[in-house]
DNA sequence: ATTAATTCTACCAAATTAGTAGAATATAAA
DNA sequence: TTTATATTCTACTAATTTGGTAGAATTAAT
């Protein structure tokens, strides 16, 4: 399950991708019903990610780096969630061996979650903000 | 990430699929290395949900009740993780509308989430004990 | 200068995770 | 029938994560 947060970054990502230009972090808050405080440090983590860039001051906001299609929710996901993989040491981005792995190259474990890894980032890349933009019903073709 | 717990399940299941018949925590624990405490808690948790049994006293211990090719990392991950899907409206078994939706038939984020869950499902479902007690090897075919 | 926005620093309560301790119960064997 | 050893049950606990909040500092347009 993804945390609250994860989902408060898809729904400001969405609310940006459809106000394209410059959207105060009040305006998304409100009307995305996200708490205004919690989605500051949601934008934030999102800017330093290069996703989206802010001006600062009375006339300021926040606006999208990235094209609406280019953003995925396996972007997203690693932002917030960390490694799409089921244990450590299979992650490619979040590598890390298991604590209490004996011998990774015989692990049997290991083995099978760097195929559900595979597949489930599959998925994920195939999702992006764009397509969340656009509905369902364009997806069919 | 999976849980420490739900990779001790993992191992666990294994070991009993590798041991045919009854075994003892200890030697579980032992071979297995994991925390014996713990893994009486697990297996616990494995019996409630019918996939292990258990004979009490000296001689006893614990023994699969389904076939290694029959358990799924579905299977396992719903009964230690939840639910498969990212956020609980699309869910299929833990099922739960979520705290902050406005209107779930024009959600645009469930009808994605509903699209991950299919294709997740399909590769936890297609991922069993069996086929990690033979190795990865063995799935070219 | 005032106003209104982003940014930074520091909290905080509740839930979850990864266990442990110890008693109670069941059963095989001496 | 005692003893040894196994599962089972109840109750804790420390550390981490989650989902926030409070308030001050900074920035920039009017």
């Amino acid at each position: 399950m993804l945390t609250q947060k994860a989902k408060y970054a898809i729904k400001a990502l969405i609310f940006l991708a459809q106000n394209k230009g410059l959207v105060k972090t009040k305006d998304i808050a409100e009307k995305a019903r996200i708490p205004k405080k919690f989605l500051e440090s949601i934008l934030l983590e999102l800017k330093s990610h290069k996703l989206v860039a802010s001006i600062q001051g009375a006339a300021g906001g926040y606006y999208l780096l990235e094209e609406p299609s280019g953003i995925t929710l396996a972007l997203i996901y690693r932002i917030f969630e960390g490694p799409i993989a089921l244990v450590p040491c299979a992650s490619m981005n979040f590598y890390q061996p298991c604590s209490d792995c004996e011998d990774e190259q015989s692990c049997q474990i290991r083995a099978a979650m760097i195929r559900v890894r595979e597949q489930t980032l599959k998925v994920l890349e195939s999702i992006t903000i764009q397509q969340m933009v656009d509905g369902e019903d364009k997806q069919q073709a």
